[in-house]
DNA sequence: TTTAGTCATTGAACGACGTACAATAATTAA
DNA sequence: TTAATTATTGTACGTCGTTCAATGACTAAA
């Protein structure tokens, strides 16, 4: 009767022994050099035993860039923003997004490149009343609004500003990672004159009303 | 001894056919579809001939992604813009970078994400001195400083600027391309946006000076 | 025109891949 | 102990990029 609690514990462990391996393929080879045949190898099974677990390749690949994904959201949800003004806020969340970015690019662009469904569902922002459903959207919302307390900017138009924020930051964060060959210092300055510079140029624009 | 020449040409005309046909294999499966045996099948000679002309599938996958970038920047440069007021010039630049963008959306990604050398000698805008040598980036430039003629704004900045509206473009091309159930009017209501409104604000920010 | 040499082209093979499936081994429920 | 279920494997198929020795075709010299 018990039995099947275990099973199931079984189950999951088998599951989480393939995720780690592929993850550590991933890690230590890139996403393109995994294969069903090295997680095989490298947790001693038969390849086949895999698809016992899982449907294909891409189910676990999705898993594992899913994970990737929830890393980064997590890492940057636990940076204190110490901000008082919205201004400030904005430039750090800004700052503090590349910065977690940047420390894990495979994993960062993979799952921001990724078409699925499953990655979709997390990655996409440019949908009507997305500001409400993603976090990091919906946060830079909430600093817009702020901002904009004393002025008569309609909600449509702060969340179009706050996509297309986040549509901005996201080009430079890949072009910095396809560029792999920026020195330090011109990345430092990049960065730097973006969020203190370009983003309050978006958020608060002299075009505004 | 006119042998050689013919030769010469002959050996152009088998790398011009295996290439067209790569061509067309991408164009109808896309490009992780491609592969040496299907344009070996295509063209009705044995897979193993391709490599006399080339060396491996990287490079015939390398020229590919380059003639479809230079397909991109003439179609570009081509476009007439036809505003008098470097701010009209700026947002029609913006917007046929987009639709030319948005037209070649296979070929657009993968030369914008290829980090081979060949590659980003083309993409590659974020070091100093790209505003120089890159025509997209010159013509930005070039627009900047007329906005800016009777203020007071430093080249590096004007350069920082106009790299930073290249690479937020980008980002916006790209979440449209990888959103791909984006509805035409969400779509187009996005770009409109964007380059009416946010990118006079990057170039014409108010904490200018 | 024959011969020797160069170059184009091929077929077969290697190792790797994702995946399906029937056969086997292990575990569980009766 | 038996029957059923489930975990695991081996084998096989079709795909891939790539190499290489063998052939075929063409060219230049005799």
């Amino acid at each position: 009767m018990t039995t099947e609690k275990r099973r199931e514990r079984e189950v999951e462990e088998m599951k989480e022994l393939i995720l780690s391996a592929a993850s550590d393929i991933i890690a230590s080879e890139g996403f393109d050099k995994l294969s069903i045949r090295k997680i095989a190898k490298k947790i001693e099974y038969s390849p086949s035993i895999i698809y016992h677990y899982f449907d294909d390749k891409e189910e676990i690949l999705n898993v594992v860039i899913q994970r990737g994904y929830k890393k980064i959201v997590s890492a940057v949800s636990s940076m204190k923003i110490e901000g008082s003004v919205p201004e400030e806020k904005l430039v750090q969340m800004t700052q503090n997004y590349i910065k977690v970015a940047l420390s894990m690019p495979e994993e960062f662009m993979a799952a921001q490149l990724n078409q699925s469904k499953v990655a979709l569902k997390h990655t996409s922002s440019l949908f009507k009343g997305a500001s409400k459903e993603k976090p990091a959207l919906s946060a830079l919302y909430q600093c817009l609004k702020e901002m904009y307390k004393d002025k008569d900017v309609d909600e449509n138009t702060i969340e179009l500003t706050a996509q297309m924020i986040v549509v901005s930051t996201l080009g430079l964060i890949f072009k910095i990672i396809i560029e792999k060959d920026i020195s330090d210092e011109q990345r430092d300055n990049l960065i730097s004159f973006y969020s203190n510079e370009i983003v309050l140029r978006m958020a608060n624009g002299n075009r505004l009303n």
